[in-house]
DNA sequence: CAAGTTTGTTAGCAAACGCTAACTGAGTGT
DNA sequence: ACACTCAGTTAGCGTTTGCTAACAAACTTG
């Protein structure tokens, strides 16, 4: 199962949720993304099914290990793409929305070479 | 009418294939793009009734002043985008790729702030 | 405990956008 | 003229991913 645009962007708000609070519902997907509960309720069960994430007994949803590798992987993605905007002097909103659309796109290769680049060359 | 992604594809092949032969038809844009001759007739329809290509008794298409802009406008980001990436050491076949899915993604904004940038800071 | 709220699900719609199968109509060739 | 090829269209399918309406189950509350 190959995670389109949308699982990844489930994905990365369970992480970040999950950092945020002790426990992450279905319900705190749809109002961090304003997305509808059956939209979010369906994306869960496609997840689940993928086995990036397990829902508890108590309906609390949990990333396994692919899953969390894989948000984890997009997260990264988001805050460099936003900090290079950033550097080359984009406001900060624009930076964030934009990183979060291009985060999905960048290959692997290019991504690489823009983490190489902030760390080569530290804040100016 | 709003171009979504595949509209602004279409329309830089168009824009491309226009610089490359005489006139340029449905069936070369299907070639071009590897997409069956329906999915390129219907795209071009549409495009034809949101005012950004016109098609002529010979059945060559022809950008709009609409189209046209709205082409060269994606093509000049994917020529920046690409050139940025190269710039970064990314292969050119890769930074084209990429570059050719951020394209549609990326803001006014940023994209100003990385062709200022390419521009303040030449070749170095 | 009855009534209301909260959470999640099911059913089904809509749009975008790729596809194949099958047709039309125009030009080409023998 | 008959047959073939080429370009384009029509009809209709399938996937993704958002939505609303409506329901069920569970928790809260007076």
């Amino acid at each position: 199962m190959t995670l389109l645009e949308s699982g990844e962007m489930y994905l990365e708000t369970i992480l970040v949720l999950s950092q945020q609070k002790d426990h992450v519902r279905s319900i705190d997907v749809a109002e961090y993304m304003q997305f509808s509960k059956p939209s979010v309720s369906r994306a869960v069960g496609i997840l689940k099914n993928g086995g990036y994430i397990g829902i508890d007994p108590f309906g609390y949803i949990t990333l396994t290990d692919t899953g969390r590798e894989a948000a984890e992987r997009i997260f990264e993605r988001h805050r460099i793409l936003s900090e290079i905007l950033m550097r080359l002097g984009v406001d900060e909103k624009t930076a964030t929305e934009d990183a979060c659309k291009m985060e999905h796109y960048i290959s692997d290769t290019s991504f690489a070479a823009i983490k190489e680049h902030l760390q080569t060359h530290p804040t100016e």
